[in-house]
DNA sequence: CGTTTAGTTCGGTTTGTTCCGAACCTAGTG
DNA sequence: CACTAGGTTCGGAACAAACCGAACTAAACG
């Protein structure tokens, strides 16, 4: 029954890895790490499990979980009396994934008005109208960028609240 | 005055470029061509135009070209007495793109879910409170997911009203 | 002081990506 | 038919990434 349940993490490890993966650009072993560590949870996970389970070099491990902690969606805690770390995601990672996410969007939206500069600028210098650009693309755009930054600034206020209230 | 114009487009191209080449996964020459096709408008570009301008070989154009056809991101249309391609963004590319987006966030939802039930069934077998999973991250996600997913949907809806209406 | 635990650092191999040149193809032109 | 315009295909070079093993370090233990 043991050998079930851990197969079946196994298995969620390696597909969620593979998510993680391309979602947060990471290497294969990274993204392994991380969906170990979520699916293990708050009794934590250590650098010695993670090479046996993961069956990556100590190298490897240590370089990928260094990496994790500086883009800080790793952290650990200590037992006193006990030398290892134990590895659990960090605290306000939706937090601050949600950050990320809403700092994209700003960067999106600020190069589509860039764009949209340039083509208005070129616009005034072409005198048939069947030549100019459109501008409904960058218009659609924009007001896209601005409702999805909105519903996810909204959602981070949710978050913060219902972190506050529990 | 062309020149600077020119100058400033190439600039632009490359912008766009390191963006896209992040955001769509795309190679650093695909990435400049769709640039160079977004910035260049609905007049087209040609493959002899884009490997002057872009200083890239004929084999690496023609590949990338390809490429982004089949992924739906570009097409092209032709003038009579003429062999050339005029290459355009493909003109359902922004609801191509939303709902690409529609899919990324169901498959995220599927995910954590599948999480959840995994770390529901293991819940069960620890009598501890302490030690159980704390699920409300997942909720947390999940409900944020949905919301995004709403609000992608709706500008999907908002996307083609407008363009029957115009 | 030697040994163990827990982890880091470095150099190198493997693997994968990106691009190029050269040869090739296909349709139209003289 | 030879030539040109507009590309495509293939083999490989050049570079970058991901990972590994071996040697190292730092702190604690006996």
């Amino acid at each position: 029954m043991t050998k079930d349940i851990c197969s079946k993490k196994m298995a969620l490890v390696e597909k969620l890895g593979v998510h993680l993966e391309g979602r947060e650009n990471l290497a294969p072993v990274a993204a392994r790490i991380m969906a170990y560590v979520i699916l293990t949870g708050k009794r934590g996970t250590t650098f010695d499990e993670m090479v046996t389970v993961l069956q990556a070099s100590k190298s490897t491990i240590s370089t990928h979980l260094n990496h994790l902690q500086d883009l800080k969606k790793l952290e650990y805690f200590t037992k006193t009396g006990d030398r290892k770390k134990y590895f659990i995601i960090n605290k306000d990672s939706v937090l601050h994934h949600i950050n990320e996410m809403i700092k994209e969007w700003e960067e999106v939206a600020a190069l589509h008005k860039e764009m949209k500069a340039y083509k208005e600028a070129i616009n005034e210098h072409i005198t048939d109208e069947e030549e100019k650009f459109d501008l409904t693309f960058h218009n659609d755009y924009l007001r896209f960028v601005e409702d999805a930054s909105a519903s996810i600034e909204q959602l981070k206020e949710n978050l913060i609240k219902n972190k506050f209230n529990l």
